[in-house]
DNA sequence: GTTCCAATTGGAT
DNA sequence: GATCCAATTGGAA
């Protein structure tokens, strides 16, 4: 049981994805989900976990020159969300009032992230499972699949292509820029995998375009 | 010189375009234009015309479902643009105090609109001339020159392909929807004619979005 | 001047 | 939920 852990283990994509700190402390509610993977995990307990190390500085594949976001303080108390779910689907939530410290968990304990790789200029790294994974036969949708394994989804959230406000909305502020050398890794990539049409790859930065804007 | 008429003669297109009347009175103003064919054909004053009959119903080639608008009542002293334009290239502007009365060319008085043909399912009709001069390598000009030659300028400025409003503007009121049928005739010409993206063809309604936007 | 471009939006699929 | 779609905008090309 959930409950009897003091500690819960991140994936790598996860812990990217939600701006978790190692030891900071969540209140988590397990769902029934019907992902087998994942019912299969808790139950075997067989991951391995590491350590993580907070001074030791992360040599992240893809450079977050990115500003991280202070740490929302409101992780403690976001039940709303989850009940929602909960009633949708018959889940028998587990309760527990013990906030759990987040540990970040090694790379090699998941199977559905493992080795990275380069892709286009080698800049960008890539799960080899996401790759094998990817419809070429969509070049939109390769693209977003892309975007969301090079950045975290809280940068997608908050960046566009070229970093400048939208001519139709001068009053809002312009969002962050994705790093260029990362973009045109993907752009490579899909452009040498895909069918896409003479125009775009005429003006190979408008690929990623369509795909930037939904967080 | 042009004071001595007080008819103006104005060709289909212009006719179309402007929205003037037969008999209509205006107050115009002649620049220096540097297109010569404009200039001879001042000079020459070979053009024949015809009487305007307002009373019999004109058969319009591109059916007009469209509401027209009521005629502006400014048109007798738009001079602030016109003056904007002469202080910019030297044009020696010629007054005439005396309004002029409207008239509408004849088709075949001019080169520039000669007999239209249908294209499509027949219910949209482009003059030939526009038809032949069309770079059929560029789909979104082709599209956009056969939206101007089957749509008045006036109905393009207010319309837009659904008529729904945009979801970013909420506030704005929706424009009116372009005639469908006469939009079809406009892409099966251009799927016909130019190399469109794949998923352009498979959403063959899209050909023509990014084209009618603009006025 | 025309054409192109990318950001943003809510509804539709 | 993810994806697609079209309307609107001002600056850039």
């Amino acid at each position: 049981m959930i409950s009897s852990y003091d500690v819960v283990n991140v994936d790598t994509r996860t812990f990217n994805e939600t701006g978790l700190q190692p030891r900071e402390s969540i209140m988590i509610r397990v769902m029934d989900i019907q992902n087998e993977k994942v019912k299969n995990a808790n139950n075997n307990n067989e991951s391995t976990f590491i350590e993580p190390n907070v001074d030791e500085p992360q040599i992240e594949p893809n450079n977050p020159n990115y500003e991280e976001n202070a740490i929302e303080e409101k992780r403690q108390s976001n039940r709303g969300e989850q009940e929602a779910n909960s009633s949708m689907n018959n889940a028998e939530p587990i309760s527990n009032s013990n906030p759990l410290h987040v540990r970040r968990m090694s790379a090699q304990s998941t199977n559905d992230i493992g080795d990275e790789v380069p892709i286009g200029d080698g800049h960008a790294m890539v799960p080899v499972t996401v790759l094998t994974a990817i419809d070429w036969k969509s070049y939109t949708k390769a693209t977003r699949l892309l975007l969301q394994a090079v950045f975290p989804r809280r940068v997608l959230a908050k960046s566009s292509l070229t970093g400048r406000p939208s001519p139709a909305f001068m009053g809002k502020p312009a969002k962050d820029m994705l790093d260029p050398l990362l973009v045109e890794d993907i752009i490579i990539t899909v452009t040498d995998n895909c069918e896409v049409p003479v125009k775009l790859v005429q003006k190979r930065s408008s690929i990623g375009t369509q795909m930037v804007t939904g967080s």
